[in-house]
DNA sequence: GGACTCTCTGTTTTT
DNA sequence: CAGAGAGTCC
């Protein structure tokens, strides 16, 4: 059954029913993207039912992955079989389990999700080159040196080129430097662990260097679709490259260059440029806005055409909701940001429950979020969150849970041994030698959680239904592997842990949360992948591909960044802070009105006020934090301040 | 120790 | 621009 295309507008339903080639599809905020996307492989499937091949969907985000599988699931059930729909890295991932060991990358590498452990290896590879370098006289540091190297591996870029393009950025001794960069590429093989950076280059160096594994890619995947192919870095275009057949060219990218908000990334619009070129796309565009009002709609265009070096053909946005008869927008005008924040919590929390929920509260820093929050909390009593970002579990049982695991993946890792210590000190107070076990272990095959195990239940210490617990569960997981049935008795036994300890479990809350989180976690990836498919290594690494946040409360006023905002809608939008220094910040007004640092702040203005579905509020204040402010150029580059200055 | 000047560095975040 | 931290002077 082909899906039903006559809900689609002219434009959608020809991107829809596009065949075969390059396809670049512009796709203006609101405009049904997604929705072009998903009836486009519905309909790829729908009429080759007696074919294998899959398709495959690369995302930029794991929520803009799922949400995919889940709408594509609903216009054709067992869609699953016929498409692979993941994001970059978690493609990335799948790639070097299965072909790594061509770059000497075993199938059970860990994933470094944090800076802190990047830095650690980064410190070893700057000593160890630090070795060999006779007249090495400045010291580096790891910290200092990680967001250089972050860039590089965001590049791909080669040891062969490195030194080039090191000089020709202006960078200090960039032999040294390339070769730490070397070092530290060199280590992450070595030590089987892979930064999200790296986890691209090393995917790439793979393509480029296996013709065959590109080939078997082709075949598996005749069709390529990327999402929100703005947001992309050179690394995963590189690897995009390699995955389309060059005989076919069936790459089908949705994108949006006036979205481009990531450049500190890797995003960039030369990108957009490339891909015009290298594949010769042909261009369709979706102007047609079903979100927003047409007032909006208005100022977003009068806003957006002030950037320069856009697409120059580019269409208008039009606006397909009717404008009623009173202005959607309104424009606040305050002495102080005290006064401002002040009036936006009060106006939130005169609305309705139901109404609350809808709302949304969008600045360019968290700072003005930070303040704001405290005001709709402390002084109306409306819930409000923040947004963040969570790369790891907090409490401990869940720490422990991760270490353990992590540790039974790599029985001589050291730092996961101490996690699983200082963890379980926090649980049941007691407190073993990290040393001690890990000299103890050489007795052991080196296995540092069999001798963990052996030394905790020699602890006296210990209550009787954790040893029971240790005694049992342990070697269900470091001998058996069964991680499955290893998770649920450790999480049997922390419902018991409370019992005797009360006052060591203040943070029950935190635990049920991170467990609802975890849950959910681990379902969706047995779900993607299949039970039986998952293996502990796999579980492992898309767990650290993965946000550890836990779901919003309910009914609670969203707070986030502009950046954070990105792909979703509300029906009230307020956007603070607007004034210079803010929005545009201070580093774009310093690099000037035709830089791209000011380019990326009118996009960012852009993409906060596409997100309205209803009505938008802007306001902007005199004074912020005691220092005098103007308002926002782009409030008067969109007409809504025209008497003023 | 306190008040002052200076210099440096920094925002946004997904994976 | 704005905040933090270092350095200087009394």
């Amino acid at each position: 059954m082909t899906p039903e295309l006559s809900s689609l507008n002219e434009n959608q339903q020809m991107a829809v029913q596009w065949q075969e080639g390059p396809l670049l599809v512009l796709a203006g905020p609101g405009s049904g993207k997604t929705r072009v996307l998903t009836y486009r492989i519905a309909r790829i499937i729908s009429k080759t039912p007696d074919k294998y091949f899959r398709i495959l969907g690369l995302t930029f985000t794991n929520k803009a992955a799922a949400e995919m599988r889940e709408r594509i699931e609903t216009l054709v059930p067992k869609a699953n079989e016929r498409t692979h729909l993941t994001t970059f890295h978690s493609f990335a991932a799948d790639l070097l389990r299965q072909h790594g060991h061509h770059i000497n990358l075993r199938p059970d590498f860990t994933i470094l999700s944090q800076d802190t452990d990047r830095q650690t290896l980064l410190d070893e590879a700057i000593d160890e080159v630090n070795k060999f370098e006779t007249e090495a006289k400045i010291k580096y540091s790891g910290e200092k040196l990680l967001p250089l190297i972050t860039r590089l591996l965001d590049r791909s870029v080669t040891s062969d080129d490195i030194t080039n393009v090191l000089s020709s950025n202006d960078i200090s001794e960039p032999e040294v430097i390339g070769a730490i960069y070397t070092a530290y590429r060199g280590r992450m093989i070595k030590e089987n662990k892979l930064d999200f950076g790296g986890l691209m280059a090393e995917a790439y160096s793979l393509l480029e260097q296996k013709p065959a594994v590109r080939k078997q890619i082709h075949r598996i995947y005749p069709y390529v679709c990327v999402d929100e192919f703005q947001d992309t870095n050179l690394s995963q275009y590189r690897i995009l490259r390699h995955l389309v057949n060059p005989s076919t060219g069936n790459l089908f990218v949705v994108a949006d260059d006036d979205q481009i908000i990531y450049q500190w990334t890797g995003a960039s619009p030369k990108r957009l440029h490339a891909l015009r070129d290298d594949f010769k796309m042909t261009v369709l565009q979706l102007p047609e806005n079903y979100r927003c009002p047409p007032q909006v709609i208005d100022i977003a265009n009068e806003l957006i055409v002030h950037n320069i070096g856009r697409s120059e053909d580019r269409e208008r946005l039009r606006a397909h909701k009717v404008g009623g008869e009173q202005s959607p927008i309104r424009i606040m005008d305050f002495d102080t940001f005290e006064q401002e924040a002040k009036w936006v919590a009060k106006d939130i929390a005169e609305r309705s429950i139901d109404e609350r929920g809808k709302c949304v509260v969008l600045a360019r820093t968290r700072r003005l979020l930070e303040h704001i929050i405290r005001v709709l909390v402390d002084e109306e009593q409306v819930p409000a969150y923040l947004a963040m970002r969570k790369n790891e579990f907090i409490g401990a049982p869940m720490r422990w849970l991760h270490a353990v695991l992590r540790l039974a993946n790599a029985r001589q890792n050291r730092e996961q041994l101490r996690r699983v210590c200082k963890a379980f000190f926090t649980l049941e107070g007691i407190d073993l030698n990290v040393k001690d076990i890990m000299s103890f272990a050489s007795t052991e095959d080196g296995d540092y959680l069999r001798a963990w195990h052996k030394e905790i239940l020699l602890q006296d210490g210990l209550e009787q239904h954790s040893r029971d617990f240790l005694v049992k569960s342990i070697p269900v997981l470091s001998d058996r592997l069964d991680f499955e049935r290893f998770i649920r008795d450790a999480f049997e036994w922390f419902e018991r842990l409370p019992e005797n300890s009360p006052e060591t479990w203040e943070h029950y809350t935190e635990f049920t949360e991170e467990k609802e989180a975890w849950e959910g976690l681990v379902n969706e990836i047995m779900c993607q992948y299949g039970r039986e498919q998952v293996t502990l290594h796999l579980l492992l690494q898309e767990l650290d591909l993965r946000s550890k946040a836990p779901k919003p409360p309910n009914n609670a006023v969203p707070c986030f960044t502009i950046h954070a905002s990105k792909g979703m809608e509300f029906n009230h939008v307020y956007l603070i802070g607007m004034v210079e220094d803010q929005l545009p910040s201070w580093n774009a007004v310093k690099k000037g009105d035709s830089s791209r640092e000011m380019q990326e702040e009118r996009r960012n203005c852009f993409v906060a006020i596409t997100r309205v579905q209803e009505s938008l509020t802007m306001s902007y204040s005199r004074e912020v934090f005691g220092w005098p402010k103007t308002p926002s150029r782009f409030l008067k580059e969109m007409g809504c301040l025209v008497l003023q200055e």
